[in-house]
DNA sequence: TGGGTCATGTAACCTGTTACATGATTAG
DNA sequence: CTAATCATGTAACAGGTTACATGACCCA
């Protein structure tokens, strides 16, 4: 692949567990290449403009095992999200049943609906082609729509609670 | 608080959502400063080292209410080891089963158990006081529980998919 | 006397985001 | 004719990690 194409596949295939700006991986490119774990073609192209085709080496792969291979990595959560829940004892508690019934919307991983989600895989596939490959892809989505069922019913359990206490005495 | 309890708090309280180094705390607590949005105080100790005391101001919980109702904020997963995951097509079915099997313990939210950080909290309510505040800590722990919870699903769901093709003719 | 806790940070580096910059072709 | 797509990047800044640096007290 070249850049571009990288690029569309973070926009259309990984988003929903990493997002990656343009600049930054044509960036991360030139570090792979210094380290040459990839190396580049310059090919012509008539109408269009030249292409810098990339592809892995020797050393890349097994660059890529290694660190597949390494489990003493921590990938620990980051939320900004939980860290927003985690001060709303600032707010009401109807201002923040509200805020839980809005969550999902907002914190959804496939705002277009996760059935969507297959219909980009479609493109995806065609790319992949090895049907093996594309299964550890189709993983990742199922993960995502997982994920997006425990947010709903995490803040359904957040309302109930909230809900409990709002005749007692323990009011902002 | 002082940084140094800051620092405690997200090693003892909120590291299941948020790891913070006390240097990033240190240089965060900096640029609040600059900003007035919390003030220090000096406070003078015996037997113990000199204390820099922080404050919120007016300007500082505004500002944080402000965070608070800003709902443009897009929070994204970003995960390394859906990333991980997604490259597992350079791996075997037999790794890749073994993989998903010691998935969860690595990925552990609560590595020592979930029950444990009902006893973290203990700690961690008797500084915050407030029941209402502390509410909100809990649902950042009940997110962490369901969490654990769904992980050990998708894994299951992973390992019946890649036993149900080992015996077609669908290896590496 | 040696390790843990209390208490403060700095420096360098790596990673991620935002804004900027250019220019041709092609489809509606 | 104008917006989208193809194609390449740079610069500056913000946020997170690793390593370094210091020093007193307290408990075993």
């Amino acid at each position: 692949m070249n850049g571009y194409e990288i690029m569309t596949v973070f926009r259309d295939s990984l988003k929903h567990f990493w997002q990656a700006q343009t600049s930054q991986i044509y960036r991360e490119l030139q570090t792979l290449e210094k380290n040459e774990w990839i190396r580049a073609t310059h090919v012509e192209q008539e109408s269009r403009p030249d292409k810098k085709m990339l592809t892995i080496t020797e050393e890349g792969r097994n660059e890529l095992v290694r660190w597949l291979k390494d489990d003493t990595l921590k990938s620990s959560i980051r939320s900004p999200m939980l860290m927003k829940t985690f001060f709303r004892g600032e707010c009401s508690i109807d201002e923040n049943i509200e805020y839980f019934r809005s969550l999902p919307k907002r914190e959804a991983v496939f705002p277009a609906g996760s059935e969507k989600a297959d219909s980009i895989s479609d493109e995806y596939k065609r790319t992949i082609q090895d049907p093996y490959k594309a299964l550890y892809w189709k993983f990742t989505i199922d993960f995502g729509i997982m994920y997006e069922k425990m947010i709903r019913e995490w803040c359904e359990h957040c309302i109930r609670e909230l809900e409990g206490i709002r005749h007692e005495n323990f009011t902002d």
